[in-house]
Formats: structure tokens, C-alpha cells, sequence
DNA sequence: TCCTATCGGCACGTGGCGTGCCGTTGACAG
DNA sequence: CTGTCAACGGCACGCCACGTGCCGATAGGA
């Protein structure tokens, strides 16, 4: 990549934003496995006291680094179609979570939560329940539009589509294909959508294209970049 | 049973079973933190090449701990009516994946599967597959008894149902209580059920008449605060 | 220009892992 | 009763990561 040019040697706040990207650098390259304090120290050319100095813990830098990557481009959209709008929502978040960048390091995080209660909680504060936040608010707004049934149970509906995709990408050994998501939306809609009874057309969605054109789901949204703070702002599922 | 009074030294497979009993005691005690190889060859008063020449690696010990502990809540009731069948069953294994002898295994095994594919499928495979599969054919067994909907994708389902539960017990903070299960079972037959559209009540088997007034007639949108009730009720009627 | 917090480098103690070696033990064969 | 041999407990080693302490160098502000 682009290493600093030259060397200045050290700064203070630059400094970490560096050690966020050697961060997630390291974790695309080599994985959970291997991912530790001093590997960071070493991939940077850094003391460890750099790195200690602002985090207590490797979990901690964990949860930083996720923050930068699992934040931007994750707010639903609002077409007007639940459906659609969840249904790109879970593919985009499906492949996220399943490739180098924020795969390696969740996992990561997931691995050391295990051991640590407190690292759980906030795990699932800073991430997991902010994601279902972000469902619930858009399954509510299909509740209000009436697209959705109004005695639907929405608080565990989001909890529910939220876990089935954590499930099958950090437990399960499947992907998070098109089939899953279909899948899950399926029953979904069967249980809490108003239109026609029969929404479902159970998989085999690849057997023909998608009739939709004017609500194509092609993820080319590119939401622009509101603040590149480094502020942990809350993902979406 | 207070035994081991005597020194009776060694043996070869009895050695074997003990050394299963030992790790999930000391998983009990002391979690997740603190269990390794070496934890438990000192906690028997064994070598390590002892445990060595049984298992490859901990997490191959604590599989085969799991196997020992888990295997025998695998089972569905069938009493004709699935949802009282999977509502006793969620809330068994969400007992147990919360408990100390299961749930700080199954943490252990999440933790370094994390950091292994190879684990991570034979975890799947040996586990979590089996829960779906048994799950998936208690409720093909409902669908052939017209309890679901014919259409209904139960693959998905089976996965849903068991995904859900596994994400809030093992990455979720929040408990695997009454009301849990009945939200999950909520959506579950209102989307697949047959029995008319009024879905959920907290059906306690319709074939036992219980005098429990508490009982919610219809899902009551008004869903407060998540009460955490630490099983308040007994599953079985 | 000087001052000082930050930095990189190095070393230490701790603790778990996985392996090798050695003397012991006990089940089984004869 | 005795011999044999594999399994065993104990010990030690090298390895590696962690978290901390110390020291001289450096850069950016006063």
C-alpha cells in the first residue's frame, strides 16, 4: 500500500489511525489465527507500547477497527418494498461478513467475547443490538406503511432475521447466498406481510430473473460518506 | 459418588472417560478462561501426554465433552402438537446452552473455531447440523399432519428456528426465556401454521388443560421491557 | 532554542503449548 | 509366580505471546 513515504516517525493521533488500518490489514492477510498484539507491533514497526497506550486489551483495537469498517455504507434503504430493502440489506451485510476485511475480525472479537462476559457485552451493545435496532426501525416503518401486519411482533422479528444471518456466517458453514436470504425473507413475509398470502415462491428464484426493473436490487446506492470521523458510528445488520 | 480413594494408577479407557468428566467440571468452574490442556492434566493428576495420546488438540477434547453432555436433549417430543413440542424443547436447550456444564464448552469450541475452518465444520456437522436436522424433521412430521402449511420451506425454518436461538444464547446477551421462545414460535407458525390466523397464543399443549391464567390469549403488541425471568415456569404440563 | 511527551527498541517474567525423555506401574502372558 | 511391555506420571525443554519496565531518540510546541 501506500506506507508513508517518507518517515515521520511518529505522531500522535495519526498513529492510531495507522495501527486501525495495519489492523485490518493483518486480519484480510492472516486471519484470527496469528492476530495479536505483537504481530500488530511488528506489522507497523511499532513498540507495543504504542499500541497499549491506547488500547487496553487486543480486544478493544478489535472492536475499534470494526467500527471503521462496519459503519459507513449499512443503513437500509427506504424504497417503499420491505422486502427488497431487506433483502439487499442482508446480501450486502452477508457478504461483509463473510470476506477478508470485517470477517476475520468479528470472528476475532467473537472469539475472545467467549472468554470475557464484559468484552460480550459490549460486543453486543456496540454491534449486534445496534444492528437490530436499525432492522426494527425499518420493519417498523413497513408496519406503519402497512406492509406489514399490525400485531406483528416486530422487536423479535428483527432479533430473528438479524440471528439467522449471524448464525450462518460466524456458525454455520454456509453462505449467505441468495437462496438463504430468500429463504429467511420468505418465512418472514409469510408470517408479517400483508400482501398476498403467498408471497413466498419458495427459492428457486434463480429459475427466473427478477421481474422487478424499476426497484432492481443492484447495491449502487454508494451513500455518501457523511463524516469520515473516526467516531464509532453504529452499523446496520 | 465421592470415589478415588485409593491410587487405582492407571488404566486405558477408563482413563479416557475420566478425563471427560474432568474437563467439564473444570469447564464448569472456571469457564471458558483457564481451560487448556494443562488446566486439566494437573485437575486429574495426569501427564499430558496422557490426554495427548486420546485427543490431537483441546478443542477435539471438548468436542468429544460436548458429545457426552449434549447428545441426550437432542430429542423432540411428539405429542401431536408441534408447538408445545418446540417450545419445550427451545426452552430445554436454552437451559442447558446457559448452564455451566454445556454452555462454557460450547463457548470454548465457538472461541477456537473461530480461528480454524476445519473445526468450525466438524462443529457444524457434529452439532449444530443435528440440531437442525432433528428439528427439521419434527416439524416435516407437522406438515404431514396438516399442522403447517405444505409450502412452507422447512429447511429454512429448522435454521431459523435453531439459528436464533444459538445466536442469543451464545452471542446475544440476553436469556433464552418464555418470552423468547414464544416470540420466535410466534413468527414461526404464523407463517407456516395452518391452525387459522390467529397466531400465538402461548399454547400449552391443547392436550393438557392448564389453569394457568397468566397466560397470554393473544400476542399483546404491547411487548415491554424484556423481563428477564429466569425460568419461572416448568416446561412439561 | 529548549522541553517534554511520545516513540522504537530491548529485555524481563509469566504462562500455556507441544514434545522428548525417564523411571514406574500394572495388566497380561507364560 | 515371574517376565514383558505398553501405558503412565513427572520433569524439562524450546517456543511464543502477553503485559510491563527501562532507556535513548525524536519531534513538535513553548
Amino acid at each position: 500500500m501506500t506506507d508513508t513515504p517518507a518517515t515521520p516517525r511518529r505522531r500522535g493521533a495519526a498513529r492510531t489511525e495507522e495501527l486501525l488500518r495495519v489492523t485490518l490489514d493483518l486480519a484480510a492477510e492472516v486471519g484470527y489465527a496469528g492476530l495479536g498484539i505483537e504481530a500488530v507491533a511488528r506489522r507497523a514497526g511499532v513498540g507495543k507500547h504504542t499500541i497499549y497506550r491506547r488500547w487496553p486489551s487486543m480486544s478493544a483495537l478489535l472492536l475499534d477497527a470494526l467500527s471503521r469498517v462496519w459503519a459507513s455504507d449499512l443503513d437500509y434503504r427506504d424504497t417503499g418494498d420491505v422486502r427488497a430493502d431487506l433483502r439487499e440489506q442482508f446480501l450486502r451485510s452477508g457478504l461483509a461478513l463473510s470476506s477478508p476485511p470485517i470477517g476475520p475480525v468479528y470472528r476475532a472479537v467473537i472469539a475472545e467475547a467467549q472468554a470475557d462476559s464484559t468484552l460480550r457485552a459490549t460486543l453486543h451493545e456496540r454491534f449486534l443490538a445496534t444492528v437490530e435496532q436499525r432492522t426494527l426501525d425499518r420493519i417498523t416503518r413497513a408496519q406503519r406503511t402497512g406492509e406489514l401486519t399490525a400485531e406483528a411482533n416486530l422487536e423479535f422479528a428483527a432479533e430473528v432475521l438479524c440471528g439467522t444471518l449471524y448464525y450462518r456466517s460466524l456458525l454455520s458453514t454456509r453462505p449467505i447466498d441468495e437462496n438463504a436470504v430468500d429463504g429467511l425473507l420468505d418465512m418472514f413475509m409469510a408470517a408479517y406481510g400483508t400482501s398476498t398470502r403467498t408471497r413466498a415462491q419458495t427459492s428457486h428464484a434463480a429459475s427466473c430473473e427478477t421481474p422487478q426493473v424499476g426497484a432492481e436490487p443492484v447495491p449502487r446506492p454508494a451513500n455518501p460518506r457523511l463524516s469520515q470521523t473516526t467516531t464509532s458510528d453504529p452499523p446496520s445488520c
